[in-house]
DNA sequence: TTTATTTACGCAATCGTTACCATTTTCAAT
DNA sequence: ATTGAAAATGGTAACGATTGCGTAAATAAA
């Protein structure tokens, strides 16, 4: 019953010619006379002949696929990466294969290595947060695989970026904070080995310095799971709120943080934004249902995965090797919603102190 | 620089021995020598060899991958769902190509050609709302492509289904929502074609029978695009809403309605649970922040996905054809939260009516 | 010592496709 | 009619790995 898909040779056979001249005739070449041309392609259409990807991957050495390693799929900041990239890469029939670090240094190597060794035309990476030493990429690098960072970036590897305007991010919804009247701004980032975490928390104490305010490590907490291990945001809460001055302002630099957050101060009894105003970066849809409606900086996620197989398959049908490699930085929003927006305190509490 | 990847051939030669031996050292066959079989392993070591995948694909006719076809990624049921195949496809070596179909009858016949020409070793596909047609599907079973169904499934194929219990989940939803003294309950659900929308508001009419209610076709909706057309489920709330007798409940039956009715009823300022309760299919991990914090039947979807790979694997590697197929049932779980949760109206409106 | 058996390896085909290098046929130019 | 070039097609190696078959050498049995 089960019958295999019609190949190069089963063309030939049928219609007495050779091999060489089917694949000639199917790819057009000029050497091959019309009516032949005619006949391999009708006989093609009625075997349902389809070009096996497997055996041009072999032969071409490229196998038309591209690798993908993000933390986690179920994050809607990496699930609207992917859409982006996906469309792209779908429509220049190449395909994606996905895989996930979960924040792990050992999963980043294996998923590298699995992909390289599956042939991949070239990858697309977000660095977990564990990832200090690069050699298992600038290996690959060096032999000349195209590579794409995006979001967790490194300088140690020259080669196209894409990122958002972390430190424009960061810096204006301080800001936004500041001009709700915050004085004691916390701020509650992802590792602090992690390129976005260093631009996001440059662009808080900038702000603040901007406001003539001094920053203080007492109010700057990093998790180093990026709020994936829920714990780590519930001990940041608690000192945060044992301090002797509290925070009247919190500012978040990743989804998962923010949720974190969210749901630690709600468990606490603590009013948002009465208590504390909250500002955080996220990609969630329905930031809007949530209680209270949250103010995001919100990275155009999509476009970002976009931008990145873009310079990707850029690289990869290059003829030549690329010298100029561009670091693409896309703009973030801020969408300011009631999590922030503090009750004008008609003179109740000048100032806090 | 690019120096290519480590070959059989680079092993034989820098060993001087032919293709064979190092092929069935590797293999650790016996009929090769101690200590060739030292040298060998030795030497594959030094070079970094690593067995190409693609030349093996070729030669075993099998890719180790496996083709999944859902709506779309960017979807925390779905996540959720490649978590769990993924997790399982890694260890055993297999890799999973995602696709999308966005609800698109077209998109879906796309995806499942092109896996089908990537050469999977099987399918994992849960169907489009616009699926009525099987051919494509139905074609690949019969040339003895493994598939596997879950979640929207479907009678025509007689192979391996993953779903939860959808009867039981709106069943008991709807159970609660009487509980919580509803008399009438909405329904909104995806498109009547779909196999879990029949399950679901079967298990919603049941229960409502068994609580001496009729069902009423008023009162049952359906939304076409499982609520990814924002447009539908405003429209069927405002149809609801301009009922002489409105309802006093609403069970949705997907996230993406779920979150639809909540978006709407917000924006209509109708209050939740005091002038509609709500309870409804989602996969939401953060049911709790949102105001008010929601009801849902959640689906064990991890599990899901887990339980649909190993089905697959299993038919994957099954030596000869299988005849017993299975339609695993899992369990929804009932999450009560306040969205549904009615407080006593003591004597106010004794009724509704 | 001769034959039989085992051991350890090499050769070549195979998977589906392309590309280089023939070879044959056609037709024009001499 | 002879040569030359162009046009159309065929043969075959190659991509990387596996595997059935053949075979030389080593060992055992007669």
């Amino acid at each position: 019953m089960k019958f295999e898909a019609a190949t190069i040779k089963d063309i030939a056979k049928a219609l007495g010619v050779s091999t060489s001249t089917v694949s000639r005739a199917l790819r057009d070449s000029h050497e091959i006379s019309p009516e032949t041309k005619q006949l391999v392609i009708e006989c093609a259409e009625r075997l349902n002949y389809k070009p096996n990807p497997i055996a041009l991957s072999l032969k071409e050495k490229r196998s038309r696929s591209i690798g993908l390693v993000v933390t986690e799929i179920a994050n809607n900041f990496f699930s609207q990466i992917i859409n982006g990239i996906e469309s792209i890469a779908y429509d220049k029939g190449y395909n994606v294969i996905i895989t996930q670090t979960f924040e792990s240094y050992d999963r980043e190597v294996m998923d590298v290595q699995f992909l390289a060794s599956r042939g991949v035309d070239g990858l697309i990476i977000s660095l977990s947060t564990e990832t200090h030493d690069l050699s298992h990429l600038k290996a690959l690098h060096d032999r000349g695989l195209p590579i794409v960072f995006f979001d967790r970036i490194t300088d140690e590897i020259n080669t196209h970026k894409v990122i958002v305007d972390n430190y424009k991010g960061s810096f204006e919804a301080t800001e936004h904070l500041l001009q709700m009247g915050a004085k004691r701004i916390a701020v509650i980032s992802s590792s602090e080995f992690l390129s976005i975490t260093k631009d996001r928390v440059a662009g808080y104490k900038e702000a603040l310095k901007m406001h003539g305010m001094e920053p203080t490590d007492e109010l700057i907490h990093y998790s180093y799971y990026s709020g994936m291990v829920f714990s780590e945001v519930e001990e940041i809460i608690n000192k945060l709120f044992t301090l002797k001055h509290k925070p009247d302002a919190i500012l978040t630099t990743s989804d998962k943080i923010t949720t974190g957050v969210l749901k630690t101060l709600k468990r606490r009894g603590i009013r948002i934004p009465d208590d504390v105003a909250l500002a955080g970066f996220s990609n969630t849809d329905i930031p809007e249902l949530l209680d209270p409606p949250l103010t995001i900086v919100q990275q155009p996620s999509r476009e970002m995965g976009e931008a990145a197989v873009s310079l990707l398959l850029q690289m990869i049908e290059s003829k030549r090797p690329i010298r100029d490699f561009e670091k693409r930085m896309l703009s973030p929003e801020l969408q300011i919603r009631s999590s922030s927006v503090v009750k004008k305190k008609a003179g109740k509490k000048p100032s806090g102190k």
